[in-house]
DNA sequence: GTGCTTGCAAATCGTTTGCAATAGC
DNA sequence: GCTATTGCAAACGATTTGCAAGCAC
């Protein structure tokens, strides 16, 4: 995988202890996390990293498209450091949001006259792990 | 269409002065309210109304399949009283909401063995009015 | 009267803001 | 030294909760 270091620079965000460590915490844990996770994960390496820092970083990101906002879980945003359009899906039980290769670009309406721009799918049901669980009979 | 009475009947939600003004707005403006623009509006003919109920009503719609919550608006919940599948656009320059046709079932990924119950599909960009706006010279 | 519904006030909690301290060139 | 960045504390605002009063059958 691409360097931290070399993703950032090439969406112009210049590098620092924080902004790194938010990145690269995003990009090699692909569990969609909130502002929250992040800053608990993160804390342990870096003592003195506040919240409000996790929040002006990630907001930073998606502004130059190096992060994109999940707003597939109605308490928190969630982020994904992988920008390339997919879908995610999030299990009602679990809570787990996995990622779908779903090409999105060939479900586009045909006949919109305006100009879309960003594309969110969601899906939500039970994961696989889950609907196992849920068809075992009971002990 | 429907009466608001058997609409709400349907779906197993017993009729109330508010639970009625509220499925009544949702249904006749397709402009996808947050709570408090239904608050807001509905407060001229039910003064006593509060915003707790109405947050009452949209969640109690919600969990009986009546109406959808909306997470497009990264500010604020949105609602819809039309439950038929279909995608939402917003405009990022006015903000407005359009209801577009597009037939989410056609592209549910092929390989997923968990079970998919909702689909969300939200598109973000400028509508056919703010574009040609932004088209027109300077004056 | 019993259980459901409403609505007030207070609490909650994710997120933002103001601003002074700090770091990097 | 100057500008960008960080981080604390306080503010904010949408939504939820506790609970007492009101309504319906």
């Amino acid at each position: 995988m691409e360097s931290t270091h070399q993703y950032l620079s090439e969406h112009g965000i210049r590098p620092s202890v924080q902004r790194l460590a938010v990145m690269h915490y995003l990009r090699n844990n692909r569990t969609h996390p909130t502002a929250d996770e992040i800053f608990a994960a993160l804390r342990k390496r870096i003592p003195t990293l506040s919240k409000t820092t996790v929040y002006n970083t990630l907001k930073l990101f998606v502004a130059r498209g190096a992060a994109i906002y999940i707003g597939i879980d109605e308490k928190n945003a969630r982020f994904d450091g992988h920008v390339e359009p997919h879908a995610h899906f999030r299990c009602k039980k679990c809570g787990k949001i996995i990622d779908l290769d779903v090409d999105i670009e060939k479900f586009l309406p045909e006949r919109f006259n305006g100009k879309i721009d960003e594309t969110y799918f969601y899906l939500k049901g039970l994961c696989e792990e889950c609907s196992f669980t849920l068809s075992l009979p009971r002990l």
